[in-house]
DNA sequence: CGTAAGCTGCAAAGCGTTTGCAGTATGAGC
DNA sequence: GCTCATACTGCAAACGCTTTGCAGCTTACG
C-alpha cells in the first residue's frame, strides 16, 4: 500500500502513515471522525483525515460503506482483507462484519448477465446489508424507542 | 396510506398531499430536494418535504435508500410496491430499480439463523446494492473521469 | 544538502438537514 | 356550517459533516 503510493506520486507523510494504522486496526467501518479520534497524534487536523480518505478512495484501497447518521464510513478495501458484508443495528448504528457472502457465484453470474441485457448495466460489485437489531438494543422496547433521525 | 395517516392523528394537508403526489409517481428513490424540484406548487417549503419524510418514516411508509453525493434518497416501502433492490451508477448516481432478490428464501434463512446463533443479531430486512456502470456512463473513459466525491 | 512539489494545519465556506417561531389550516364536535 | 384546539406551514437561522483557500512546512529526489 505504501507503494501505491509512491507509485502515484503521492507522499507517505506522518499523518497519512498514522491514518492507515487506524484503518488497519479497526475491524468495522469507521467515519472520518472516528478515525480523528483515534490518530495518536492529537494534533493531525480533520482535514487531512479527510484528505487522505480522499487520496485511498482514489487509489481504490479505500471503500465508502454505509453511511449512519449523516456519517459516511470508510474501510480498507476488500482485497486487503476479504469480500464481506455488514449486520447493521437500525439502532444503535453498530456495525459488525459479516464474513463470506451469502450470494452464490451462480446467482451473481446470473444477476450480471440479465442487468447487462436487459438494461446495459454492467455491475462491478455489490453490498449487502442486513439491517436488524444487534444483541445490545435486542429486546427493550425496540419499537417505542424513538428511531434516529435518517 | 391516507387513512394511516388519520389513524395516528397526522392530518392530511396539501403539501402532504402534494409530496405523496409526487412519490406515487416516482420509479427511483428521490432526494429531499428532488422531491421539492417536482412538487406542482413551489411555494411549499424545503423544511416541509423534510418533515413529512419524517412522518412517513414514523408510518414505515417510505423507506431510506442509498445516499449518494451526501444526499439520502427515499421510496415508498415495499409493501407498496414490491420488495426489490438498486443499481446504482457509480459515475453518475443513477438509480435503477432490479424487481426481484437474487437472495433465495433457503439463503435468507440460513444467514438469519446463523448470525442470530453467532451474533445474536436479529435480520430485519436487507438491502443488495449493485454498483457499477450504466448504459449512459460506460464505455467512455471511466477510469479518468474523475469520480465523484463520496 | 537544496529545491520543487506535495502536504499540512487553520479558518472559513459549503451544503444537506433540522429547529424555533409566529401565523395558518385541518378536522372533530357541536 | 361554525368553532376551536392543535397539528402543520413557511421562513430564517442554526447545525453538523465535509470541502476548500491559503501560507508555511515536509518529503523525496537529485
Amino acid at each position: 500500500m505504501i507503494a501505491l503510493l509512491a507509485d502515484r506520486g503521492y507522499r507517505l507523510t506522518a499523518p497519512r502513515r498514522q491514518i492507515l494504522d487506524v484503518l488497519l486496526a479497526s475491524v468495522t467501518p469507521l467515519s472520518a471522525a472516528g478515525i480523528h479520534r483515534r490518530l495518536e497524534n492529537r494534533r493531525i487536523n480533520l482535514a487531512s483525515v479527510y484528505r487522505t480518505i480522499w487520496v485511498l478512495l482514489g487509489l481504490e484501497a479505500l471503500r465508502a460503506t454505509d453511511a449512519i447518521g449523516g456519517e459516511k464510513r470508510f474501510e480498507l478495501a476488500d482485497p486487503l482483507g476479504a469480500h464481506h458484508h455488514h449486520l447493521i443495528c437500525q439502532d444503535c448504528g453498530r456495525i459488525e462484519d459479516l464474513e463470506g457472502c451469502p450470494l452464490e457465484e451462480r446467482v451473481l453470474r446470473a444477476v450480471n448477465r440479465r442487468v447487462r441485457r436487459s438494461r446495459r448495466f454492467r455491475i462491478v460489485e455489490h453490498e449487502l446489508r442486513l439491517i436488524g437489531a444487534c444483541a445490545d438494543c435486542d429486546g427493550a422496547g425496540r419499537r417505542t424507542r424513538a428511531r434516529r433521525r435518517p
